[in-house]
DNA sequence: GCGCGTTACTAACGCGAGTTACTTCCCCTC
DNA sequence: GAGGGGAAGTAACTCGCGTTAGTAACGCGC
């Protein structure tokens, strides 16, 4: 029934209701200050159900001077395939947060060195960002940032003064590791999630040693080794790991996938998980609890993720600033890979 | 330098240029058929670039009347993980596609029984529409696709008459089953990947059969079992068909994701992967290399997916319609699951 | 010298809303 | 009866751009 072609504009709403445009416009948007009798109210708000009246996002969006729309840049390389896996919830999250708010969401997916996205603010299409794996290395960004443009970085970035959401990496890392400890393990390595230089990574392994720090454990250099993103990194590094400090007990992977690797290295070393070694993960992601082992690992809130961003986000929009770096605690999900130090 | 506040708008360049912002419009947007010297388009031009010029999208779109601005609609549920494992790279496809013609893509993503979408069309703030994961059961849908607006669907949707972009589950699912075959396997099990409901699942399951057919083999139906989306109902599945039929040597199953879970199960069953019995998956996402074994899979080739359906709908946006369906090919990957017969 | 066509350009309108400034009416108070 | 003040509503301007219709200058042929 027509969705589309005898599209209503308020002049169509303001005829039917007997009323002028202005009225339609103070009706439909509740504008504070003006007393409108329930009576005219009634009608108008009647005269734009019937037609479907829907107003027009351009238009409104060049007479308010604002699109109703955030941007989510997408700055992640594509080896980072385990932010992949949680992408889809994250979308979720800050979906459902904009929507709540009466925005939407224009995303832009960027190959990490190629692609503008400044034009999308200069364009006015979007009223805000949030930037997702953002890089101290990307000039648009700081430059954004330095004009005071409404931007929420989605993740680590110490060195740029703007206000950002991410999971405490290194809480959790913490918890995981506390987790080996309280089953009675003492020499636990590490593997990375991904090489130091991201922030992510460089945040798990700290709370590693914040860990064995309280436990009064000694750091050793020999324990950790760096993962990179996939599961062949994880295998590798565990195999490395196996051979240098065969006695280890426990092992803390800073991510899922790559966890994933360290398992099958294990497993065809001929140590049984957790009997063995004991493995904790970090990510959650969902095919985590279906490892063989099913893995206890330190759950990511992605879609809480996603929220805290959007709204923040949406809080900047509204004006309540404020340069703080939100924090979202994870969660130790004990499953099968780890058990007391045999 | 500014990105943000001085906006320079049409008028300023054209100021700066000494023309009029009639001429600007001409020379910036290419106007075919009026004739510009190219002194005052290379002053316009000059200009523009100077002043940081960029059009303003919300004023451009309604005095054009189109938003440059396609949607993406995410109707999967919740249990579609696996979907979710390559939602990242379809995203980037579409994107990248959408980028070459001048669109920018505004994603919404809905729960599957919650959430309008038909009023991002009535505000005219998309051109058109990708849907991802369509339903029959979908009102909004079958109103937008009877009134004609642009809509690619992305999956199968046979009852609708819209053009629509998919993988061709049903020529793959018969590749994977043909490589069971060519290793002479003739007991070969099929645990599909979700209810067959789904048309994905229903797709899948005939691609099993008419391999089975061009082999000259029977169909059994009691070596076919559903799968529904995720792991753990690849293991009871795989389980439920070790104790019904313990002769098979082969296994289709139709996602990698349930694949897992039937790995799982042979395992635990004590069956050897591929000594014992073969298993082809399908989709190849990034974790299928590092199974164990790793997995001979279907690559499902997301990205190319996601340029399709840009593409498609960008040539109906510019006239170019056609209610074709188009498939795209899968490719077999060949890994360590699989194995001649004992 | 007139007419016609082409080149080079612009004034002015319209897109569909939000918003400001102003009018009209009516009731209440002094 | 004058003056004030709120209630109810609107005409007209604005946002920044695309576009139509039209003008002025120039060249060219007969």
């Amino acid at each position: 029934m027509g969705v589309r072609r005898p599209r209503a504009t308020s002049a169509d709403v303001a005829a039917r209701a007997g009323v002028s445009r202005t009225t339609v416009s103070f009706v439909l948007n509740d504008r504070a200050g003006v007393t409108i009798p329930d009576e005219t109210r009634r009608r108008v708000e009647d005269a734009a159900r019937e037609l479907g009246y829907q107003p027009h996002g351009a238009a409104r969006a060049l007479a308010g001077g604002t699109s109703h729309t955030i941007g989510l840049v997408l700055r992640q390389s594509p080896e980072q395939v385990s932010v992949d896996a949680l992408l889809a919830e994250t979308l979720w999250g800050i979906g459902s947060e904009a929507h709540e708010g009466g925005y939407r969401v224009l995303v832009e997916p960027l190959s990490p060195d190629s692609g503008r996205y400044s034009d999308l603010v200069r364009s006015q299409r979007v009223d805000g960002l949030i930037v997702s794996g953002p890089r101290t290395d990307d000039p648009e960004l700081v430059a954004l940032v330095e004009d005071g443009f409404p931007i929420i970085l989605q993740g680590s970035l110490p060195e740029l003064s703007a206000p950002s959401v991410d999971v405490d990496n290194r809480a959790g890392a913490r918890t995981a590791v506390e987790h080996l400890v309280s089953l009675g393990h003492r020499r636990i390595a590490c593997i990375t999630n991904a090489p130091l230089a991201y922030t992510a990574a460089a945040d798990r392994l700290a709370g590693y040693r914040d860990a064995l720090e309280a436990a009064g454990l000694p750091y050793q250099a020999d324990l950790v080794v760096e993962g990179a993103f996939d599961a062949a990194s994880g295998c590798v590094a565990m195999q490395g790991l196996l051979a240098r400090v065969p006695d280890v007990t426990a092992v803390f992977v800073a991510s899922d996938i790559v966890a994933f690797g360290a398992l099958r290295a294990l497993r065809e070393a001929g140590r049984r998980v957790p009997a063995d070694v004991s493995v904790v993960g970090f990510d959650d992601i969902p095919l985590a609890r279906h490892f063989d082992p099913p893995l206890t690992t330190i759950r990511l809130p992605a879609r809480a993720l996603g929220a805290a961003a959007g709204r923040a986000l949406l809080e900047r929009l509204a004006g309540r600033l404020g340069n703080e770096r939100r924090l979202l605690p994870t969660e130790l999900v004990v499953r099968d890979s780890t058990a007391p130090r045999g």
